[in-house]
DNA sequence: GCGAAATCTTTACACTGTCAATATTGCGTC
DNA sequence: GACGCAATATTGACAGTGTAAAGATTTCGC
C-alpha cells in the first residue's frame, strides 16, 4: 500500500507532541532505579505501546499481519524503534507470547474459582483452556504454532511455566496426591501428559477446522464445547484407551 | 549471501544440459495424453523435481529457509519456475504437504500390518505417528503447523482425509463396531477426537520441547515413546480423567 | 549546567513473494 | 518436413520484510 514508509511523518505529527507529554506527569515515578524496568524510556511508555499495538495488529491482521514494521507503524514510531526494546522479531514475540500465556492462565484461574461442584471445577480448566483459545487464536497461536519463542527470556519462561504448573498441579488435585516439583511416577508423568496433550491437540485441531468433518457427523447441534465435555467424561470403550 | 540472484547462470550451467536430456529418452512416455499430469514438461520433470528440492530445503534448513527462491535455487532454475507449477507459496507447500501425508499413512499402515498381539496393533499406531513427527519434523510442520495450506486441492484433500479414515477405522476396530462414513455417535465422535487429539497434541508438545520438564522428572532413562505407550495404557485414576 | 548514555530516526542492504514481459522449446497440424 | 501456437522457463521489476550501522535528540547522573 503506497510508497514505502511514507507514512513516517505523518504518524509522527499524529502522536501526541513529546514536549508536552514528557513535561507533565504521565510517566509515573521515574526516580527509582527498579523502576527502570517499567518506564525506563524519555519519549514515552514506548515498550508497553509497543505490545498493546502488536495485540491490536494480531486481532486486525492475523498472525501473518504481525510484523515489526507493522507493530511499529501502528504505534506511529519509525520502523526501528522496537529494534531497541526488544532486541528483533523473535524478542517482540516472545514478550507477547508471555502477555498471552498470563492472560491465559489469569481465565483458567477465574474460572477454576467460580465452579462450585466437583464435576464443574474438573471440566473448568480445559473448558476455560479452549474457551481462551477460540477467543483470541491469534494469540494462542503465538504461544503455541510459532517457532521463533526464546523461552530464555525470563518473562515468557516463568508466564509459560505457571501455565504448567497450574495444570500439574489440578492434576494432583483430581488424583488427590500431592505432586512433588521434582520428581513424578510414570503414571503421574502420564496422568499431565495426558490431559495437556488431550487439550492442547483439540484446540490445534479445532482452530485449524480439523474438526468439522466430526462435528457434522455428529447429532445435530453438537458443539465443539460439548464434543471435548464428552471427551473428558465420556467412558472409554474397547480394549485400550489409545488409539 | 552474495549479490541476489548471481546463482542463476551458474546453477544454470550446473543443471544437466537440456539438449542432451531431452534428446535421451529420459522421460517416459510422453504420447499419451493421460501422462500429461505426470511428466507435461519440455524440460524435464520439473514439478517432481522441485518437490523433491523442496523436501531437501526442508530437511537441511528446516521451515523457515523453505522459501520459493531457495526451493528454485535448490533445483537450478530461476526463481519465477516454481510459480508456472505451483501458482504460489501456498501450492508449493499444500502439494509438499499431501507428500507428507502420503508418506505418513504409509509408515503408519506399514507399522500397523508388522504388529502380531492386539496390544501391539493398539499401540503401533500412535507410535508411528510419533516417529514420523520425529524422524521429519519439518515435514509434520508443513502438514500440521502452517496456516498457508489450501485444503480444496484435490491432492491434498485426499492424502489428508486418508489419515483421517485410517483413524477413524482403527478407533472403530478397538470399539468393535462399525464406523459408518457419515454417522457418529457422540461416544464414537468423542473417541475419535480424544484419540486424534491426544496424539497430535503429544507430538507438537514433544516436538516443541515443551516436554522436556515433565521428561527430566520421571524415573531416571524415561524416554518419549515409553511416556506414551504409559498415556495410552495406565489406568485413570481419580475423578475424572480430563485435567 | 554538562557530558554521557539511552532512545528514536534515517539510511541502506539482502532477502522474500508475486507479477508482467520476454525468450525458448515442444507438439499438433498442414 | 516446416510452421505456428501454446506450454514452459527466464529476466526484470516492485512492494514489503528483518536487521544492521550511523546520525540525531532527549533524559539522567553528576
Amino acid at each position: 500500500m503506497g510508497k514505502s514508509e511514507t507514512r513516517t511523518e505523518t504518524a509522527r505529527a499524529a502522536r501526541t507532541p513529546r514536549k508536552t507529554l514528557s513535561a507533565t506527569g504521565a510517566r509515573a515515578a521515574r526516580r527509582p532505579a527498579v523502576a527502570k524496568a517499567e518506564t525506563p524510556y524519555h519519549h514515552g511508555a514506548l515498550r508497553e505501546a509497543l505490545l498493546q499495538a502488536a495485540e491490536r495488529v494480531l486481532e486486525r491482521d492475523g498472525l501473518a499481519g504481525l510484523t515489526l514494521r507493522a507493530v511499529a507503524r501502528e504505534a506511529g514510531v519509525s520502523h526501528a524503534a522496537p529494534t531497541h526494546h526488544f532486541g528483533d522479531l523473535t524478542g517482540l514475540l516472545s514478550e507477547l507470547a508471555a502477555v498471552g500465556f498470563r492472560q491465559f492462565n489469569a481465565a483458567m484461574a477465574s474460572s477454576c474459582d467460580a465452579a462450585a461442584t466437583p464435576l464443574e471445577r474438573a471440566l473448568a480448566r480445559p473448558k476455560a483452556y479452549v474457551a481462551y483459545a477460540q477467543a483470541h487464536p491469534g494469540m494462542y497461536g503465538i504461544m503455541f504454532r510459532t517457532e521463533r519463542l526464546d523461552y530464555s527470556r525470563p518473562s515468557l519462561h516463568e508466564a509459560a511455566e505457571a501455565s504448567f504448573a497450574g495444570l500439574a498441579n489440578a492434576i494432583g488435585m483430581m488424583r488427590q496426591e500431592q505432586i512433588s516439583g521434582d520428581a513424578l511416577t510414570l503414571n503421574q508423568g502420564a496422568a499431565i501428559a495426558r490431559a495437556w496433550s488431550m487439550v492442547h491437540g483439540f484446540t490445534m485441531l479445532l482452530l485449524d477446522g480439523r474438526l468439522e468433518d466430526i462435528l457434522g457427523r455428529l447429532p445435530e447441534g453438537t458443539t465443539a464445547e460439548r464434543l471435548l465435555e464428552a471427551m473428558l467424561t465420556a467412558p472409554i470403550t474397547g480394549k485400550l484407551p489409545g488409539p
